[in-house]
DNA sequence: TTGCCCATGTAATTTGTTACATGATTTA
DNA sequence: TAAATCATGTAACAAATTACATGGGCAA
């Protein structure tokens, strides 16, 4: 029941090396090369990161852009737009940039995944659920992991940016088959539920209980 | 890009029977029906929504215990330890703690699910990797997925608290399929990898570019 | 003429983490 | 005698969300 203790040094200097993961997901946007503003880097993030990684809010990505910033490792600039637009601010990652993405995916310490399945905390509550229900929420479940599976497919070409008729990356494929994985698991957990009512409708039939 | 908006509206009265999901699953522990310290929640947290819903910190289950104390779905108790270690103060969910939680799991929209995968996130960033690292992170995530699937196993007679020899519950079945998938996810990505540097191999010495 | 898309950002709030304080008991 | 376990809690901070402000263009 450790609680967790960095083990860094606490000497007064801030590490410019640091940056929450959201930052280093952004920055990673930005280090296949192309210009964009937060809002494409905000669409972007939603047909690719959002399938292993959650996409951040809009407010989260200009304040992550701000932060990168100052630290210089993107740079900005203002483009006007042709029509009655508002003005667009672009971002490049630069150098050090580059450097930095780079320093952090090879040496940083890999964080376990997080996982937060609301239809599994519904269902571990199995005891105050009518079966209606649980199957009912399995059933969207199903179908949710089965358009997210689509959706992988469709957007994996999106991964790199650009290059049309690109291979899926390996990520991109990963993606395909987690959510492939989710929908096979409800069916099975459907299943269980079904043998679960035969089980039970036998009991009470024969009069048995197990 | 809607910015999502709470259909709720704007009365100036707080909902009561608003909670956050972390307060609905620490209701949802105690809806087994066993009178709990902080510190026991969070024991057995760490052993049954650990895997499938993150495990809330100490300081956040303290947090929640009172706040759903003061929402009255909860009531506390103090007792005294037989040696001389502090006293304890217990919680046990009342009757309208039952009816809140059990309306919650019955009518409350389910979120989609969560997922923050740090090692996808390192390996989508396959430009600025070497294949040894890719390698060397899939395989540390092999292992992790594998010694997940081991506890699920063995804990997951946990989830029906007391209860020895109880059948594992559809939650805690599903935990284990779950890891099982993702070690075998992370297996068949070492193979994409393994195919993909043969092929470059092979177009290497051929001379060819594809 | 309603509503969505483009586009950027601030403010307020909530959620969650880590560090710290405290202290006795048991185990290696 | 160092460490882990039991046990509860506060304070400071970080991360992330929602609401809100602003405003032109375009399609049904």
């Amino acid at each position: 029941m450790t609680q967790k203790r960095a083990d860094v040094e606490k000497t007064g200097e801030t590490d410019r090396s640091a940056l929450p993961a959201t930052g280093w997901a952004v920055l990673g946007l930005l280090s296949f090369g192309d210009e964009l503003s937060g809002y494409d880097l905000k669409k972007w993030s939603d047909r690719s990161l959002r399938f292993f990684y959650w996409s951040p809010s809009f407010s989260q990505i200009y304040g992550e852009l701000k932060r990168l910033e100052k630290a210089g490792y993107v740079s900005a600039r203002s483009v006007a737009q042709e029509t009655g637009h508002r003005d667009k601010r672009v971002y490049v990652i630069t150098d050090e940039g580059m450097a930095a993405v780079r320093h952090w995916a090879r040496e940083a310490p890999v964080e376990p995944p997080v996982l937060k399945h609301g239809v599994m905390l519904r269902l571990w509550l199995g005891h105050l659920l009518e079966a209606d229900r649980m199957r009912e929420v399995l059933g969207r479940h199903r179908e949710y992991a089965e358009t997210m599976r689509q959706r992988a497919e469709t957007d994996g070409a999106d991964t790199r940016a650009g290059e049309a008729g690109a291979p899926p990356s390996l990520v991109a494929k990963w993606s395909q088959r987690y959510y492939a994985a989710e929908r096979d698991l409800a069916d099975a957990m459907l299943a269980d539920l079904t043998e679960l009512a035969e089980l039970t409708d036998r009991d009470e039939r024969g009069g048995r209980r197990t």
